[in-house]
DNA sequence: CCCATAAGTATCCTTTTTGATACCCTGGCA
DNA sequence: TGCCAGGGTATCAAAAAGGATACTTATGGG
């Protein structure tokens, strides 16, 4: 049990980093779609703000999962993208899609849904 | 770019089971333990409450992540597992152990220590 | 002189999550 | 008779996350 504690902190750190509502998204778009202003992320993920825009990509350049660079220019210019290491993540990412998408299966599943049903009666 | 969308969605799926103050670790016990009783895990997870653990533990068995039994009896008996479709999301787990022990070498790393240190002048 | 622009901050407010605390049930045991 | 156990629920409070809105900044263009 000693032994496996730790596993369970680089989880919790490896976790912090994808939760927040914006943050999968934000990755799923600078992964995509490489370099990309700050206006055009925000235009690309609608429903976000100014505000949780910055922070979650504040954040994620904190780890080192994004990179921020300013043009020191008028209108500003800040483009984000994935850092070299960022990119690193991606495979979690993708392992994450391919489970979701069983999941979705399994919980439609009719075993499932009978299941469901038992206790609801 | 369409067609990538639903990806998004199932990653945000699988880390809605994640997500949660105590869910790795609750997950993390009845993986490594088996079988445990709702005062074995309340035991065994330092500074959780009882509401905490049932509303957790409610939602990975709405998931079928976690499985419930009740033996009637008094006072009362429950037992908590993982459910054998539960366990397929181990290997999300380790891979995300093993990324977050590279994310914290990397954060230790003298290169990025330095860029951090560079940002602070 | 005034406006638009891009990328923010600053304030305040709402919603969601988490936590503290007290109470419930029921059969066996002192 | 009264208390304990185990696994909860109910109620309220605190903290964290997310969101709405207004303000800032400097410069080129009309």
């Amino acid at each position: 049990m000693e032994k496996k504690e730790p596993q369970l902190c680089k989880v919790e750190d490896t976790l912090n980093i994808l939760t927040g509502k914006w943050k999968p998204i934000i990755l799923f778009h600078l992964l995509v779609n490489g370099t990309q202003r700050f206006s055009e992320l925000k235009r690309a993920i609608p429903g976000v703000t100014r505000k949780m825009l910055t922070t979650h990509l504040r954040e994620l350049e904190e780890q080192d999962i994004v990179l921020r660079e300013v043009y020191p220019q008028v209108p500003p210019k800040v483009e984000y993208s994935i850092t070299e290491y960022g990119r690193t993540i991606e495979p979690i990412l993708d392992a994450m899609h391919e489970w979701g998408a069983k999941h979705l299966e399994h919980m439609n599943s009719t075993e499932h849904q009978e299941r469901v049903k038992e206790k609801q009666s």
